[in-house]
DNA sequence: ATTAAATGTCACACATTTGAGAAATATTTA
DNA sequence: TAAATATTTCTCAAATGTGTGACATTTAAT
């Protein structure tokens, strides 16, 4: 089945993310599959990383690109994109550090490195427009948003495993909070 | 030399941080010591995370009780405090997710416990003091602000690794986004 | 310069992890 | 049901990681 393929590659981005070096054992049990089925899959265990990387980067991008063009007022679009990377975040934080650091090479050849600075691009100018607005403090540069905006995902995600509060009402503190951390 | 164990615990903390389950020899190559030598210093794998928890622990509690006591101004301690978790930042991450899940018993006979309760409470209490004073929202839930705080730590950490800025200007940026996403 | 302590080198036994073949079993599809 | 496909089970060899002993070398202190 394909099923077990994205199975397997589920466990993988949820067992490697909590220990990058964990044995390929439980990346199977956690797909409820035999080793050897994980095998058949994928050559080895650079092949599986390779592919959760690829897998994430391709489920985030989409998602961002659809908050981006779900409307074209910036404050929406910034809030959907805030949104957006929620929903990718569990997956996101250790394939995001390896995008960041290690050997990646940042080029215009890679198709993935394009996609991400067409995202990264239209992040800025969102921040921009909203800064010409007067709605976003002139004081914040666009690199620090852009941290700043992976801090608040990642707090939610966190907050999500820890509270007793429902996801909506996370999600609805974190938008607050992040439009009044950088809001003139 | 006390030196090298000393070097070995902060090269653990570092490797451990990203990669878990990192072999031994790169937490050794990182210190520039033998494999062997780590060995002659600590008895195993387990003991070695262990200290490195505890080198963790006792110097982040060490900083945020200073920042407690340096002032009686909520609003300056909480900021110190803020300062305080960026400087042990780099060092968090995984063993302050270690500290939340895992098989760690949250008990009153264990000491880290009881100081990591007390720095709880006394952040609790200046939340609450200044949601009194009207200066902090009372929407913000002192939980989330507790998950706000860490997050915002993570992003100044990860932005001094990125963004070309002085460390001075990202901990002030991030001071001045944190106080106003919570503010009334 | 001599000693003591710290570190390195090499070798070893042992455990775990990895990747794959071959045959048995289960599941799907026609 | 029969054939085709996917998965499991069992097995094994190779690779990698772990902890330690014996001895050589470096470093620091007297």
């Amino acid at each position: 089945m394909a099923d077990t393929k994205k199975r397997i590659i589920e466990s993988a981005i949820k067992i490697f993310n909590e220990d990058l070096s964990a044995p390929l054992q439980k990346v199977a049990d956690n797909a409820e599959v035999t080793r050897r089925t994980l095998h058949r899959y994928f050559k080895d265990r650079n092949e599986l990383v390779e592919v959760c990387k690829q897998a994430i980067e391709s489920s985030c991008k989409k998602a961002m690109i659809a908050a981006i063009q779900s409307s074209d007022e910036p404050i929406i679009q910034l809030e959907r994109m805030l949104y957006a990377g929620i929903d990718c975040g569990a997956k996101y934080s250790v394939f995001y550090k390896l995008h960041q650091s290690k050997d990646h090479k940042h080029t215009h050849q890679n198709k993935n490195c394009v996609d991400y600075d067409y995202i990264y691009n239209q992040f800025q100018g969102i921040i921009i427009e909203l800064q010409k607005k007067g709605r976003v403090s002139p004081a914040m540069s666009p690199e620090w948003i852009q941290v700043l905006h992976s801090g608040i995902i990642e707090s939610t995600v966190h907050a999500r495993e820890t509270t007793t509060k429902s996801f909506k009402e996370i999600k609805e503190l974190a938008w607050t909070s992040y439009i009044k951390a950088i809001a003139t």
